[in-house]
RNA sequence: GGGCGGUUAGUUCAGUUGGUUAGAACGUUUGGUUUACACCCAAAAGGUCGGGGGUUCGAGUCCCUCACCGCCCA
């Protein structure tokens, strides 16, 4: 085995050779109990991103650990079509290469470049999460523009339709001037801008003066087609129902009384632009307005808007009506102005209200069976704290937006026949039109949200509306991984379409993944350049290294705070486990019943022995627990510090003088143990760091190489009667953590006096009683290695001949004769600052003790404990003192 | 404006239903090459748990309040 663990070796090749032997394959005829996950499917023109990299680790994790313990699991993967995203890359990419626009293809000749760039460069992700280690069937990997899943929306959209929860209407929808389409609510992302707020000058039409209206967007005063007042707003009430000449193009509008105006803002006077505001729409409908549209679709001023402003860009406009304004004298006065400006979420330009004819979902009916299910515990969100977030938005849901004026998509099933103008919603082009007989459709140009699709994923990926083996065997799903920010985009949609077409969930817990930030705490951003690319991770530290070290930075519902440095730990951490195999690996072939413990007497194993197991125990407890509970941060701390400052710190090191020894028996045994936790600890740690994990049980032995830890059964933990049996107990940690103290604490005696670890002393022991001497007595062969003696002597009293180094523990009092070396002084300071430390413990304790309250109202036992530490304490503090005495 | 989360060692974070004088990692200081590992070992220093108030025999933990940081919704 090479020195230093090198990953690069060993992580491509054993994925290769799990996908070959197709270990990530779910079968669907197995009578194993089926664990399924569906992967949040990223999108198709995306790269490996650090978040990709927690979000499906855990799902790794889940799914390589329900498979050990039993499970028939299924992690279906794939991609997402994502509309605006892939259709806006391609669409640059012709502009750059080609210099044309997808106007000068057509849309078929445009959708089929597009599905060739999706065949060439689509879909690089999927390859970069083999990378990472990720479990996945690569066999049921699943597009949202298959034509399966096409198949699957078409038909969610009849029914919807055919149940009257889909219309086509005229809104005030969001609209992306760059994508040109309209958005979603949740698609429009709200920044804090500081813009002016300007006061307009609107004359009364009988010359009586003028009204003031305050706007920030000039530009829409084009569009006015009224001032809209609060009824009973003593300023104004005489003025309803006269008229302004709305300034520029002078035209004759009315001033209307209106409930949602709100006096104390502003004037108390608002300009009604019914096709760019929802407000004013809501307005305009009530008082029949007039809607006038003044922009075209790219975010520039039409005719409507008058010859002078026609074609011009909307913030040109703005500045131009502005100047015109000023030059008519009609501006009473300009404000700075903090506001919040709608930005679209992929485009990244101030979205436009506007009124447009589009398709929507009435979400109200969808929801209310939604809400139960996260109410009553069918669904369980983790952190539980989501489900707030999750109530409130559907308990106040709103009508969803669902076409795009796109040509990257599902295209919308509605046909409207050219004869007559009757639209038919249906699975395919209809025959004759039912009103005129005429044969001649035209499909309705637009496409479906993306979303559209994504919510149907649970079960459009096992082959609905067909009845598949594959939908009545893996839905519902069991666990959803994934990120807080798509709780509406997708959660919550999947979560109402599952109960609507499945008449079930579609998962039963959902875990909200953190979110990366950059060691100073900032978003990770293309602009800022501060995220690091997970591929070149992976070169530098492996696989594993990243995956532990993400998984162990990740506190349960906050940020994460990543570095690449940090992949240190990870990679420390494989190394360290890869060198203490190699360390095992020198002293001989693996025990043959490393498996079990059975025939294991507390009277064949060592003090330490009997700790490495109880420990173990814990530990298979805490990661199946933190498993259970989703706390994969814990999961991670647990292995390490097991590993770590227990396995490798402490009981490698007592085994190190088992392994010197000429007791072959007493080596058999020690190894034994060695083999038997070290072979559980792989498989614990299998979930978060696959690759290291399978060499390693390779390289021990554990299996043979046509076999895999992946098939290894997840580790159970002992009952009570086997620990009490194998001397794995409470008392066993407890002495020999006592012991691990007074090791310590010589150690401390050696490193003041700088004893280098390789000079040999004699240690003189002295216990604080018989029990404990029996104890020390058990295995002086390690201990001795442990603090480095050239021999000990356990005795019941001792006198110091010279000068002499003291370490006071619980278990004794240790002499560490250092002739020559020793400074008086520094040896009463130590003393000291012990009895310092000790006295506090002191106090506190006797406080406690002599607080009626404490001892008459805390429980019982808790008085016990206090009373038997202030004995141990006195005892200790005695000892402390005696040594001081003797050395002045 | 409404809601949620955070504030613990120089830094990043743990801290289970309240119960030793609060832990880890990294960093720092000192020493080290011993049957694996310098991606290492040993030892040490370092915190009045954001401020204030309250409940309790007992509060980092529960309640109230304030401050600051962040997120979501309107």
């Amino acid at each position: 085995m090479a020195k230093a663990y090198i990953p690069a070796e060993v992580e491509k090749a054993w994925y290769a050779e799990w996908e070959k032997r197709g270990y990530f394959r779910a079968d669907v005829g197995s009578d194993r109990k089926p664990f399924t996950i569906v992967i949040p499917p990223p999108n198709v023109t995306g790269m490996l991103t650090l978040g990709h990299v927690l979000n499906n680790t855990l799902q790794d994790i889940l799914i390589r650990w329900e498979k050990m313990r039993g499970r028939e699991a299924c992690w279906v993967p794939g991609t997402d079509h994502a509309g605006i995203a892939t259709q806006a890359k391609v669409e640059k990419l012709l502009k750059d290469t080609e210099n044309l626009s997808r106007y000068d293809l057509g849309r078929e000749a445009f959708l089929e470049r597009v599905w060739q760039w999706k065949e060439q460069y689509g879909g690089k992700i999927i390859q970069q999460l083999r990378t990472i280690g990720t479990a996945c069937d690569w066999e049921r990997q699943r597009f949202t523009l298959d034509p399966k899943l096409t198949e699957a929306v078409q038909e969610v959209f009849v029914r919807l339709y055919e149940k009257g929860l889909i219309y086509k209407g005229h809104r005030i929808i969001n609209w992306c001037p760059k994508s040109r389409t309209a958005l979603s609510d949740e698609e429009v992302i709200y920044k804090e801008e500081r813009g002016k707020l300007w006061h307009f000058r609107y004359p009364y039409a009988d010359g009586s003066g003028h009204v003031v209206v305050a706007t920030t967007r000039p530009e829409t005063m084009l569009g006015d087609t009224a001032v809209a007042v609060h009824p009973e707003d003593p300023r104004y009430r005489d003025r309803i129902g006269q008229t302004v000449i709305l300034p520029i193009v002078n035209r004759a509008i009315p001033i209307v009384a209106d409930t949602f105006v709100d006096p104390a803002f502003g004037t108390g006077a608002v300009k009604v632009t019914p096709a760019h505001d929802p407000n004013d729409y809501e307005c305009g409908l009530r008082h029949k307005l007039p809607m006038l549209n003044v922009m075209n679709d790219d975010g520039t001023m039409n005719a409507a808007a008058g010859a002078d402003f026609d074609g011009m860009d909307r913030y040109a406009c703005r500045k131009a009506v502005v100047a015109r304004m000023e030059a008519l004298g009609l501006v009473a006065a300009i404000e700075e102005h903090v506001h919040q400006v709608g930005y679209s979420e992929r485009g990244d330009v101030a979205v436009e209200p506007r009124l447009s004819e589009q398709w929507f979902v009435r979400m109200q009916a969808l929801a209310a069976p939604a809400i139960a299910a996260v109410r009553d515990g069918r669904i369980r969100f983790h952190p539980h704290r989501w489900t707030k977030v999750y109530m409130h938005w559907m308990e106040n849901i709103r009508d969803w937006c669902i076409s795009r004026q796109l040509w990257w998509g599902h295209r919308i099933p509605a046909y409207t026949c050219t004869g007559c103008g009757e639209t038919v919603v249906a699975r395919a082009e209809p025959g004759a039109c039912p009103k005129c007989q005429a044969r001649s459709w035209r499909q309705d140009d637009d496409v479906l949200d993306t979303w559209f699709s994504s919510w149907l994923w649970p079960f459009s990926v096992f082959g609905w509306p067909e009845k598949t083996p594959e939908l009545s065997r893996f839905y519902p799903t069991d666990t959803l991984v994934t990120g807080p920010d798509i709780i509406f985009f997708w959660v919550a949609r999947m979560i109402m379409a599952g109960l609507e077409f499945m008449g079930d969930v579609p998962f039963r817990d959902v875990y909200f993944t953190s979110i990366i930030r950059d060691d100073s705490g900032r978003k990770m951003s293309k602009s800022l350049n501060n995220s690091p690319d997970p591929i070149d991770v992976v070169d530098t530290y492996g696989a594993d290294a990243l995956r532990f070290t993400i998984i162990y930075i990740a506190p349960v519902g906050q940020d994460i705070r990543y570095s690449n440095e940090k992949c240190e730990l990870g990679r420390n951490f494989a190394n360290k486990i890869w060198n203490a195999v190699r360390f095992r690996l020198r002293q001989g072939p693996l025990s043959p019943d490393w498996d079990s413990l059975r025939g294991l007497q507390a009277a064949d194993l060592r003090p330490d022995d009997r700790w490495i197991l109880a420990r173990l125990n814990s530990t298979v407890r805490a990661v199946t627990r933190g498993l259970e509970g989703f706390r994969f941060n814990d999961v991670t701390r647990v292995l390490y510090e097991f590993m770590w400052n227990e396995f490798c710190d402490w009981y490698l090191e007592s085994a190190k003088a088992v392994f010197s020894s000429e007791d072959e028996a007493l080596r058999a045994r020690t190894l034994r143990v060695f083999d038997h936790v070290m072979g559980v600890f792989l498989r614990l740690l299998h979930p978060v760091m696959p690759f290291v994990t399978e060499e390693l049980y390779h390289q021990m032995g554990y299996v043979e190489a046509a076999e895999s830890i992946m098939q290894a059964a997840w580790p159970k933990a002992f009952d009570a009667r086997v620990a009490r049996r194998l001397g794995a107990t409470e008392s066993t940690v407890a002495l020999v953590t006592a012991r691990c103290e007074l090791i310590r604490s010589v150690r401390n005696v050696r490193a003041q006096y700088l004893i280098p670890d390789g000079r040999r002393i004699a240690v003189v022991i002295v216990p604080v009683n018989d029990e404990t001497a029996a104890f020390l007595r058990e295995d002086t062969l390690s201990l001795q290695s442990l603090l480095y003696a050239s021999g000990i002597e356990i005795r019941s009293a001792y006198q110091a001949d010279g000068p002499c180094g003291v370490a006071v523990s619980d278990l004794g009092t240790a002499y560490i004769p250092l002739a020559g070396v020793i400074d008086l002084e520094a040896e009463r300071a130590r003393l000291r600052k012990q009895e310092a430390e000790a006295t506090g413990f002191l106090t506190a304790c006797q406080k406690k003790l002599a607080n009626e309250g404490f001892v008459s109202r805390a429980p019982r036992e808790v008085v016990e404990r206090e009373r038997e530490r202030l004995g141990e304490i006195e005892e200790r503090l005695g000892r402390i003192r005696e040594q001081l005495a003797a050395l002045s």
